[in-house]
DNA sequence: TGGTGCATGTGAACACCATCCACATTGGTG
DNA sequence: CACCAATGTGGATGGTGTTCACATGCACCA
């Protein structure tokens, strides 16, 4: 397992081809191409096709493993709040919920950049059973929240239907204006104020 | 001006460039290249070369006009409002801009797709300068239902500043949320209901 | 009127890309 | 040990953006 690099069969290519891919993606986006992770992985285009249908799929793996370490930051950064009484408590990781979503966006856009590209582009026909939005984790993230805001009273019950929609959005979209709009490129701290304002409105207006 | 067709020179390119461009990216975006977009207006590559820099140069003129259609759809919609006292008419007027840009993106999931394209990626370094939000044409839209809302006591002047980002993220996302993500292709009742709960809910957060 | 300069369009080339095919190599299984 | 299915290769096809030397013809000036 160790001298593997010189043996005609890879070992575990689908694994390297992600990594690979996921390394270009974060630093330097644009050079994101089917044969550029190949290469690096050493290994030739045609390889590609023996994990991945096309390229598209290649970046739904990336995608999925995307989410996956989003969560993972997400709730990293949810997870030292000081104990207060349970309503308080919900909302508060509610809006972690909704900050560390935006957080990931701003420390890795090229990442965050490819993080819904499954559902976006070649894949749209074929998987339309299989990603109902409890699947795509970071809004399954939200989802609990949301629930738990419910349950700790936070969240009147029949607030509750769509409230997920409206949060989604905000987040969402508050990360778009960061990577891509108007506020790409501005300083820490105007980012940070507009976060909170953004998260601290969509909270007050669901309940 | 009538038979120009056979002319070696064609009279106004640049415009015919951007109308075919269009249409591609309404009816089949994925056949939008700058090599068909040249082929259809029955002219070489190479020609388009004379008008724009490159690819993303085109691609930004596109972006620009598609952002004019888009705030003219938004009026058109906005216009039928019967009066009411001035608060509860300016917000009507921002509810208006809301559903209507989300409304945009439903009819022409096209053309949102490349509305911002030209913030997005090519071009971000040397626009820095001229790329204000009060530029995007349907940003300032929004920003003058706001300012309308705080001159029609609608909104406390002290909520006036950033609330422009909690708007333009919770319904932007929510476009996206649409086109791209788990509601694409939800039937239109229940898309008509998300967008207007997103949109009611942004506006009791920002007040 | 005739000539010329400059903007505009052409054709061919380059490098890159995704994808497919027949073929080579191999590790594991009978 | 032999063979088979899985995996990787090299090369070809047709698409893309971009550049270059060259062709064309409109507008303006002598």
């Amino acid at each position: 397992m160790s001298e593997r690099s010189r043996s005609y069969h890879h070992g575990d290519l689908r694994a390297a081809l992600v990594t690979e891919a996921l390394e270009i993606a974060r630093t330097e986006p644009a050079a994101l191409s089917l044969r550029e992770v190949t290469r690096r992985a050493g290994v030739s285009p045609a390889a590609a096709y023996r994990h991945f249908r096309d390229r598209s799929a290649l970046m739904g793996a990336l995608a999925t493993e995307i989410q996956h370490r989003m969560v993972s930051r997400m709730r990293a950064r949810t997870a030292d709040l000081e104990p207060a009484d349970p309503a308080r408590e919900a909302l508060l990781r509610l809006r972690g919920v909704g900050l560390g979503y935006i957080d990931f966006a701003i420390e890795e856009p090229g990442w965050f950049e490819l993080a819904f590209f499954g559902s976006a582009e070649g894949a749209a026909v074929e998987e339309e059973a299989g990603s109902s939005p409890e699947q795509v984790p970071p809004f399954a993230e939200l989802l609990a929240a949301l629930d738990d805001c419910v349950a700790a009273g936070a969240l009147p019950a029949e607030r509750r239907a769509g409230a997920e929609f409206s949060c989604w959005s905000a987040v969402h979209g508050c990360a778009e204006l960061m990577v891509h709009g108007p506020l790409r490129g501005a300083p820490p701290a105007v980012v940070r104020e507009v976060a909170q304002r953004v998260v601290d409105d969509i909270i007050t207006g669901i309940r």
